[in-house]
DNA sequence: GTTGAGCGTT
């Protein structure tokens, strides 16, 4: 009976966005509404969740309608347990549309923010960018070695900048030292190196990794494409590039 | 079926 957040945002000039996080991901907005409206009059309630799964992401969004009533919700809710869960309960920080929220209470700022607007480093999260399948979300999982590093922070801290120093000296003499030399040679190396490798992780099936092709894309040409990438789209057009040039490419590729 | 820092939708 509860269609929060299927109706989009119904109205957010004054209310308050409430972030809900280490909720539950089983967790959802049914879930929370009683828990939320019983200290406030709670306007709408969303959880983001995965464009794949469809599985809540882990957090909630709860807007109330007062501050009063939100902050109370917050110093109320903020620790509470919920399926088994400590929830966290705080303002919103950013709005639905990347705008900053004060008190979470949306500050319509309009971009003149002043005369120093240009010095500003907005954070740009693009967070919709990695949503083709690139698990952010388990990639973050690993919160153990963040929280030892952070007790070490204190201490290695001065270590850290120290080593960051040292590492920048040698590395960038020797950068310098041979440079595109280096690079070059590297270049070549890495040609060599990607050749072998192809074929290495297929030791048990010598046929192609990949699906076989249903109309033959000419194995051979293949071949002859790893070993002189110099020209292939022209030649995969076929006559228009052949009229201009047939003589110097149809001789390298064909020997 | 799992996971756990963060800031949002038809």
């Amino acid at each position: 009976m509860s269609h929060f957040g299927r109706s989009g945002p119904p109205d957010i000039s004054d209310t308050y966005s409430l972030l809900i996080l280490n909720i539950t991901f089983r967790t959802t907005a049914d879930d929370l509404f009683p828990l939320f409206d019983k200290y406030g009059k709670v306007v709408d309630i969303f959880i983001p969740k995965d464009r794949r799964t469809g599985d809540s992401r882990g957090f909630a969004f709860v807007r109330y309608k007062y501050a009063d009533e939100a902050q109370k919700a917050v110093d109320r809710l903020d620790g509470r347990v919920v399926d088994g869960r400590e929830i966290t309960v705080q303002f919103a920080k950013y709005g639905p549309n990347a705008e900053r929220i004060h008190k979470g209470r949306i500050v319509e700022s309009a971009p003149r923010s002043g005369h120093r607007s240009r010095s500003r480093s907005p954070r740009r999260r693009h967070r919709d960018d990695h949503y083709r399948d690139r698990d952010y979300r388990r990639s973050r999982s690993r919160s153990h070695d963040r929280y030892e590093r952070d007790r070490y922070r204190g201490k290695d801290r001065d270590s850290r900048r120290r080593s960051r120093s040292r590492s920048a000296s040698p590395d960038y003499s020797k950068g310098r030292g041979r440079g595109r030399y280096d690079d070059d040679r590297r270049s070549v190396s890495r040609s060599i190196s990607a050749s072998p490798a192809r074929r290495s992780p297929s030791p048990r099936k010598s046929t192609s990794p990949r699906k076989s092709p249903p109309r033959g894309e000419s194995p051979d040409r293949r071949s002859r494409d790893g070993r002189s990438p110099s020209r292939r789209s022209v030649s995969t057009r076929g006559r228009l590039a052949d009229s201009r040039s047939p003589s110097p490419q149809n001789s390298d590729v064909d020997e």
